[in-house]
This record gives C-alpha cells, sequence and structure tokens, in this order.
DNA sequence: TTCCGATCTGAAATCGATTTCAACTCTCAG
DNA sequence: CTGAGAGTTGAAATCGATTTCAGATCGGAA
C-alpha cells in the first residue's frame, strides 16, 4: 500500500512532475502522447494525490456539511440520505451537524468547520441569526426550507404559503369551519408562511382567524399530543386540524386514538410534508407533499455553482437566490365531509 | 478575516516558527515566558493553524467515518446523532455514509475515503466481506453491533445471543409455545444470533425448533407486514411472535391491526432494540433493551485509542478486541399469557 | 530566410505547517 | 576550572502537490 507521490510518476514517465500535475487539473495543456503515458503510469501504479498536499498549494477549502435541526426527524433523515447521496457522487466529504436545535452545539459545530476551512454549508434548520451570518461571511451557505432576508443567503423552499393555503382550502371544500393550527417554533420562518397561508385563505372566505385556534408545535410527536389535548380544552372543538408538519399530525393521531376520537369520523386531520415512512403505519394521512428530492437537489446545485465561483459576484448583492419548489396535496384517508354533527362526546384521559 | 501563519506568529513574537509550532504541538519544549507570550498573540490575532499544512507535514490522516445501514431506521439515525456527538467533542469531521446496503455504494464510499486517508471508519451495518478487508488494512475499523471474524477486527456488540433467550424465556414464561421469529438479511450477524437464543432456549425446554415458524426478514417495516401475512398461511398459528428488530415488529402491529387481530389478547409480539421513538406510537412495544449510547460510547473509545496508536502491535494477533454489550427486557403493551384457546378466526385481506 | 505566435514542457518558488539537527546557555559534579 | 548534560531555541529540510515564468520547438506568414 505505497502510496506513488507525483515526483515518482513524473520520474517513471521521464517528465517533470509540473506536467504531471497538468495532466491531473488541465490535461489540455499536455500534448497528448505524453498525458497518455503519464494517465497509463498512474493507472498502473495506482497513483492517487495526496489530498492534503493539493489543498495546501491550491488555497481550496474542503467539503461540505448539512446542518439538521433533529436527525431522527425522517423529513430531515431523507434531506441527510439525499444531500449525502449527492455529495457522495461529486466525491466532496459531508459533515453532518445534528444540532438538535441546540445554539450551544450549532456554534461549536460551526467554529470548527470554518477552522477546518469547510467550503460549503447547507443549512436545514431553524439556525440561529447569529450563526447563520457568521457562517456566511467565511463560507458557502445555501439554506434549505428557511427564510432568512431577501438576497442575502441562497435559499430553496417549498412554497409554504401555497402549501398552507391548499390544505385550507381542501379543509373548506370538505365543509369545515372550524380548523385547528398546530404551528412551529417561532424561529422556524417555513411554519409562519404555513399560517399565513391558513389565515389568509380563512379570511378570503369570511372565516375569521381566531388565535386560539393556533396551537405553538416544536415540530416533534409531542407537540401533537399536547396540541389536541389544548385544543379539546376550548369552548368549541376544532372539526378539522392542520399541522405545520407529519410529525405532529401523527401525535394527533396517536392521542385521538387512545381518546377513542376517530380519524376521520370526529376530526379531519391533514398534515404537512408527506414522509413516505409515516404511511406504513396503519393510517395514511393526508398531507401537504414537500418535494424533497427537488429541495436537496435545487439547494446541492446552488452550492456547486457557488463553489465553482459561478456567483460572479457581489457587485449589486442579488447574487443571492431564492428559489421556491411547489407543493402538492396528497389525499390520504384522515379527512372527511364536515357534517354539521356536533363532535361526539369523548372519554378524557388524566 | 485574514488568517495568520505560523511565521507571523512567530515575527510578531521575535521568535521562529519552529517554536510557535512548539508551542502548538509539544508546548514542554518551550520555556514559559515565551510560551505565554506566543499563546496570548495567537489568542489575540485569533491564529487557527491551516489543517491542510499540518496535516500534510505531520503526515496524518484525517477524520473518521460512519457506515450505517439505513439513516431513515431510527435504530441507526441514534447512532448517527451519538458518533455525531462523540466526534464532535473530540473536534473530529466525521463523514455519514448511508449505504442503503448497496454494495456498490459501500464500495464508492469507501473508496473515497481511503483515497482521502481517512483515519478511521466504524461500521454500523451488515458491510460485505470484501469491503471489510479492504478498510481493515488501509485505516482503523471498528465494527457496532456485526460480527466478523474473532480477533480481526474490534467490536462492539449487544448480547444477541442472551438477547434472543431473554425475549424466548420471557414467552415462554407467559405459556407460549408456538413463538414465530422474524430474522434479518443473511449477511447480519447479529440477528443469527438472536435466533441461535431463541432457538436454544426452546430446545431446553424441550420445545422442537419448527424451520418454517422463522421468517427471513430485511430488517424494514414491510417485512413485518410480510411475515405476518407468512405467519397467517401456516396450519397452525404462532401465539407470540419474536422480531429482530422493533421496525419489522412495527410492522407486524400494523397488519394485526388491520386485520382486526388484537395485540395481545390474539397474539404476543416482542421486538429489539427497544428504540425510544416508536414508543410514542399508540402501543408500548414489549422489546429487548439495547443499549446504544454504551454500544457507541465504547466503539468511539475503542477508536480513539487506535488513533492515538494505542493498539501497540499486532506481534500476536490479540490487539483487536470483541466487547459485549448487556441487553435487557422492557416489558411493554404488546404481550399477555398464552391461554390456550385458539387464535381467533381473522378475516384476511387481498 | 526570418520572425512571430502558438504550443508544449521543466525549473523553481510556493503553500503553511512539522521536525531534525545543531548551537547556545546554564547548572552542577568532579 | 572544566566538561557533561539538561533545557531552549532557530535554521533549514521536508511533506506533496500547484503555479508562475521562461525556454524550447514548430509552423506558417512575410
Amino acid at each position: 500500500m505505497v502510496r506513488y507521490t507525483i515526483s515518482e510518476i513524473a520520474k517513471l514517465c521521464g517528465t517533470s512532475p509540473a506536467t504531471v500535475s497538468r495532466v491531473l487539473n488541465n490535461p489540455g495543456l499536455v500534448a497528448e502522447p505524453l498525458r497518455d503515458r503519464i494517465r497509463k503510469k498512474m493507472e498502473e501504479v495506482g497513483y492517487k494525490p495526496n489530498p492534503f498536499a493539493s489543498r495546501l498549494s491550491s488555497q481550496s477549502r474542503w467539503g461540505l456539511a448539512l446542518f439538521v435541526f433533529d436527525i431522527l426527524n425522517p423529513f430531515f433523515a431523507l434531506i441527510v440520505r439525499k444531500i449525502g447521496h449527492l455529495a457522495m457522487e461529486q466525491r466532496i466529504p459531508l459533515t453532518v451537524c445534528d444540532t438538535e436545535n441546540n445554539e450551544e452545539k450549532e456554534r461549536i459545530y460551526l467554529d470548527y468547520l470554518l477552522d477546518n476551512k469547510i467550503a460549503g454549508i447547507i443549512f436545514a434548520e431553524g439556525i440561529s441569526i447569529p450563526t447563520i451570518e457568521r457562517a456566511q461571511q467565511q463560507t458557502e451557505t445555501v439554506l434549505i426550507d428557511r427564510h432568512y432576508r431577501e438576497g442575502l443567503i441562497s435559499e430553496v423552499t417549498s412554497d409554504n404559503y401555497m402549501g398552507g393555503r391548499q390544505a385550507t382550502e381542501y379543509l373548506l371544500q370538505l365543509n369545515h369551519r372550524n380548523i385547528g393550527f398546530i404551528g412551529g417554533p417561532s424561529n422556524w420562518s417555513s411554519a409562519e408562511e404555513r399560517l399565513r397561508g391558513y389565515r389568509e385563505t380563512l379570511e378570503e372566505n369570511e372565516i375569521p382567524f381566531r388565535k386560539e385556534m393556533v396551537f405553538p408545535g416544536d415540530l416533534r410527536f409531542e407537540s401533537g399530543v399536547r396540541a389536541l389535548e389544548y385544543f379539546l380544552t376550548l369552548p368549541e372543538w376544532p372539526s378539522a386540524i392542520f399541522s405545520a408538519n407529519d410529525q405532529m399530525a401523527f401525535g394527533v393521531l396517536s392521542k385521538a386514538n387512545s381518546l377513542n376520537i376517530s380519524i376521520p369520523e370526529d376530526l379531519s386531520l391533514i398534515g404537512f410534508d408527506d414522509i413516505p415512512v409515516y404511511n406504513l403505519y396503519t393510517t395514511i394521512l393526508t398531507a401537504v407533499r414537500q418535494d424533497i428530492d427537488a429541495l436537496c437537489t435545487t439547494a446541492f446545485e446552488i452550492m456547486l455553482s457557488k463553489l465553482n465561483g459561478e456567483s460572479a459576484g457581489f457587485e449589486d448583492g442579488s447574487e443571492e437566490s431564492r428559489t421556491v419548489i411547489p407543493t402538492t396535496l396528497k389525499i390520504g384517508e384522515t379527512c372527511s365531509k364536515y357534517t354539521g354533527s356536533p363532535a361526539r362526546r369523548v372519554q378524557r384521559n388524566g
């Protein structure tokens, strides 16, 4: 397992290291016969360039990082998988940072990556503003499903506003008028947009938006459980619930199940994400589908073009782009027409 | 954001680069006053060593990698999270490789990592033998929950055999005599051990082991679904099922649910792993618990000591260790005493 | 024939650290 | 007083690539 160096290859071919290096990085500069000879020799002895030497001399940076909020959440796990494969195809090392929404962890990861001259970072989480600004100054950044500030950082998001509308319109079509909404943490802009879609659709249909119909969740399963508990304390129960992500919707489903509230007969439920994994569980959730593959692919392409210096310059600040991926509504088994009958009396736990 | 070099620091302190380097790597060699002065200056200007330069000159390798079978499976997601944090604490970059049990992907990842002089690889999956041998020759390796060959590669596994026994003994105590087993892919040795525990426990209790009571799964949810379908084709249905992992057990649960087979009244079910996530779903699964934290921590420590060259030498081949972490049985809600009544007739789908 | 430019190649500097080796200063035993 | 040895420090080589710059070769236009 001896590794050859570029000068050894050069010696073997009776040429100079410079030429061998050119074959590697700029083959056009080397005449064909020599180039072929060098290539053959490299192949023959299994030459691999020393990655540290080349990065040192070419002054290049290193690898990509992906920040995710919670790797146990399949939405993020799918992102990790997809970005991981894309990076692999390009032979770019990818460091996955599972921050668990912890600012301290975020900071430590980021410091570390910047010290190590990371070439770029993709954020798929509600990262804090200071972190994001620091990253943005020192390396290339792209946000997935997160809005920062117009024109400052490239973002790829689903059309959360339209998604919010799609869900709400669908529920209205089913005659629901009393629709609960489960939101996300305050630093998660996507949920805000979904809420806006929900709210504006209601108002356009002359249904007053009521604050108490919004429960602030945290994206996790347990939030959904607590949300349903909360909604049941209201004098007037919602006949449908729109959750800002699937995990919380499944929390609702589970809690409803244990309270003997049947879905969709007693309560309609609609999620957001449409994670394939969840559909394996008995009930197929109706949900707004995000096109995770498209989100990832687009974000990754933007990152690549940044790495290749294709973001020409920053003269007009318009180098940072914002891409919006459309959402679609996937009809499952958790919504039904509201018949106007009052919600069935149910027993409460605890 | 200018980065200082070691010679600039040296100049600022009126000393030589060699001394500055020593402060970094071998502080004992530098007299205290000078050392402090240099440290203060580095602090002051925010000096960070160039990682490529130091690796090039010290001839060191780079980072760790973690291979997992399927990142969507929470068992592996938990491993990714834990190892990720451990690596972060040590400031070691970690590349996560989600192989999806695809040999081609395995190979590509591995080639790539070896070319990049990865310092070590932790495998948490049923990686193929050729891959593992190649890795082992060129870098440090540790296996999690996977057996290779005694004394050749360090391994950390749960006590799968005892886990298999624990589950089976528990079911026997509950009077079950007809116990189905859902296994794993053939290259996954842990499942073999669990099966051995199951089989030997049965035989010690003079219950004949029957081949048709073993269904070969693939660790995924769908396998559990198919397993239950299979068991229902048998002339004599099992009264209990022991699944080699939780995901397949949940497949059984889900399928049972849709077939109106109630668990645990009609069928007892026991899983393996005890992933916290799953317990959020309505039914709390009875399962053999693996101590994932201990698995990861131990594996990581072994890796660190290898990286620090503490595996003195290979003279007697005994440098590679095998650590076994005990399992415990967690009683949930999916097992009940077998009353001897014949399994209720159920309607079949499809 | 001469000269220019295009094409190709090699010598040498460079990237930013680490490490060897030698030199220098002190202390202290003989 | 001398010399050995410990403790400190700096000069310079080295790691393995990239890149600049200049020189060599060749074809074709004047």
